[in-house]
RNA sequence: GGGGGUGUAGUUCAGUUUGGUUAGAACGCUUGCCUGUCACGCAAGAGGCCGCGAGUUCGAGUCUCGUCACUCCCGCCA
């Protein structure tokens, strides 16, 4: 028996022609005499006709089957009568007469149905994984995620990319996540490191020559997990040389135009905006900005800066922001929504969210409207246009923490008052990031891209005399509020590496140890390079509308980095142990023995 | 490491507020009937460690404590 079409292709040109369909049985309706076989594979369905008045035996052999079996059968395309036809099945017009059954397959009662419009927990889903990829949602996810991955290769292979592949086993560097660790057995006491991103090997290639690369690749962290954060996650990552940050954009612009247009058939807009990282932050609080909608956050510090309430006056007197939001025509809040709004920011360490409600004859209700002057709340109502109907409400703390909580608040507002729309793709570039954060708790400066970012030409002498004001050459694509790309034009010299590292409290003997090899490469020729990387994962969540990576991902792990198919990770034998020289020393409470 | 949610039949859930005697529904499954269904229909039936462990109580799916799993978020991570 040889198949001669798949599930997707029959239709009413194809009636008398004998065919062999195989898949596995959707449903089977047995009508006592005449029994009907969903017939499904990767492509469609087709209906599959048992009739005793064709064959008793083929017609008695079908009663054995169930849903799920794989079968094969061969027959005649036919004519449905009609008034029998499907308009809701692509093949609805017609349907096999089974003259020959083979069951290659019986299967289990599967865990959960495989139908669309069945519900079925993530766990379970998760442990019967290949039973959820027969369903048509997870099924088109996958097949979406292969269309932009050939996009990609398309794209990146017509505009003079190589792809050039980088090792699994690699070295462990010190910055950024935490490493995957591989022991290995002929260095005993030795690790590899998975890599977090190929970023030294890549600038290694352009170093060897290899003018534009690129490659679809694995890259492992070892942190916690979240809806959009897997263990190991996929890159689209590239690096040219001989580039400025405007022409990675534009290549990176139409990958991501190709991908949408292969993928949703979408024609995107270019260039994308581009906002620097201080007015991204000005406006939205956020560097990764939702511009499908307004409610752009004001800095009104100067107007409360004398104000006689202590709480918003104090914190610009130590260098805080106070800014707000006007949530337009929203003074029907009730206590208890702007009771749960406060302990949303809360979440983000605002210490308290302040309101303010404008009823209709104009007048303030708010706990702390007495507080000012006539002259603030006109300087106030001015800059927030309040009007009557509004509710503003306010943060006021650190920079940071204003920022970020007002910022989600933001995000929290637009859900709240559905002013998204869901099929709406708003990219935006963020440009122009400081190169440093502070760290308050290991007490220094930590690159806020990573350590072979460029700086900006004119901060080059900030480097020194004020890190916290140097601005690098990063960029990231943010789309819909979500970071799917970023990168760099990186450091091309020994020198200005070395600085680099050194404010990074990275000492020279450090540094010729973890990245020796790099800079030994920076003194062998390097020419100007820079490039990007997207995350496919979130890339491919983006296009299929989902929320979660790990329905774009065939194999994903659970938020405990474990697979509940295979139940990786488990222990290691005695022997595994022994060889690798490795001695389990887990911690004495986790020993059951007891007291 | 911290906070929230969920956990009851194969699956999705109700029941938990206010403890009470036999734990329900739908879908699925099994069997029988049915020659035009397409989420077929009709009839009958099977199916439960109420996540696990302690405790309170005459009595716990229900209350308390602990614990495990899944999940969302903070921290962490670009």
């Amino acid at each position: 028996m040889t198949r001669t079409h798949d599930c997707s292709q029959l239709r009413d040109t194809d009636i008398g022609e004998e065919v062999v369909l195989m898949g596995w049985v959707q449903y089977r309706r047995d009508h006592g005499g005449v029994i009907f076989v969903d017939l499904r594979d990767q492509r469609d369905i087709t209906q599959v006709v048992f009739n005793p008045e064709v064959s008793t035996q083929v017609h008695e052999k079908a009663q054995a089957i169930r849903n799920e079996y794989v079968i094969g059968i061969r027959g005649k395309v036919t004519a449905r009568p009609a008034d029998m036809l499907n308009p809701k099945m692509s093949t609805g017009a017609i349907e096999v007469l089974a003259e020959e059954l083979r069951i290659f397959s019986e299967a289990k009662t599967p865990a959960f149905q495989i139908e669309e419009r069945i519900e079925a927990s993530e766990s379970i889903r998760l442990k019967y994984r290949h039973l959820d990829l027969r369903r048509p949602k997870l099924k088109q996810n996958i097949l979406s995620r292969h269309k932009a991955s050939m996009a990609a290769r398309q794209y990146l292979d017509s505009n003079g990319f190589t792809d050039i592949e980088t090792p699994f086993l690699t070295k462990s560097t010190p910055e950024g996540a935490r490493d995957y660790l591989v022991p290995s057995r002929v260095n005993q006491g030795d690790f590899y490191a998975l890599p977090q991103s190929p970023q030294l090997f890549k600038q290694l290639l352009m170093i060897s020559g290899f003018d534009r690369y690129y490659q679809i690749v694995r890259c492992f962290r070892d942190e916690d997990l979240r809806a959009d954060r897997q263990p190991e996650f996929t890159q689209i990552d590239m690096e040219l040389s001989f580039v400025n940050e405007q022409q990675v954009m534009e290549v990176a612009e139409g990958l991501i135009v190709r991908i949408f247009k292969d993928v949703l058939d979408i024609d995107l807009v270019t260039p994308f905006k581009q906002l620097t990282y201080d007015e991204a932050i000005d406006r939205f609080g956020l560097d990764r900005p939702d511009l499908r909608f307004g409610l752009e956050l004001c800095n009104i510090s100067d107007i409360v800066k004398d104000a006689g309430f202590k709480v918003f006056a104090d914190v610009v007197k130590k260098g805080g922001l106070v800014k707000a939001i006007n949530a337009k025509g929203c003074a029907t809040f009730t206590r208890k929504q702007i009771d749960e709004l406060t302990d949303f920011a809360a979440v983000y360490k605002a210490k308290g969210l302040a309101w303010i409600k404008v009823k209709e004859d104009g007048d303030w209700q708010s706990p702390i409207a007495k507080f000012f002057t006539d002259e603030e709340k006109d300087n106030m109502r001015q800059a927030l246009d309040m009007a009557p109907g509004d509710i503003v409400f306010f943060v006021a703390d650190q920079p940071r923490i204003t920022n970020e909580a007002l910022g989600q608040l933001r995000n929290e507002l637009a859900r709240r008052l559905e002013l998204i729309d869901d099929n709406r793709y708003e990219f935006t570039w963020v440009t122009e990031f400081p190169m440093f954060e502070y760290d308050d708790i290991e007490k220094r400066y930590q690159a806020l891209h990573h350590p072979f970012t460029a700086p900006m030409e004119s901060d080059i002498d900030k480097l020194e005399s004020d890190p916290l004001e140097a601005k690098s050459r990063a960029y990231d694509l943010v789309l819909n509020g979500i970071e799917i790309g970023g990168g760099s034009i990186r450091i091309h010299s020994t020198d200005l590496q070395q600085k680099v590292f050194t404010c990074l409290g990275i000492g020279d003997e450090e540094a010729r140890d973890k990245f020796g090899f790099l800079l030994e490469a920076l003194e062998s020729g390097t020419p100007p390079h820079g490039g990007i990387a997207f995350g496919f994962d979130r890339l491919v969540m983006l296009l299929c509308q989902e929320d979660s990576i790990r329905n774009v991902i065939a194999f994903p792990k659970t938020q405990k980095a474990t697979c509940m198919l295979t139940d990786a990770p488990s222990e290691a034998t005695t022997e595994q142990l022994q060889e690798l020289a490795i001695r389990i020393a887990k911690p004495a409470a986790a020993t059951d023995s007891p007291e």
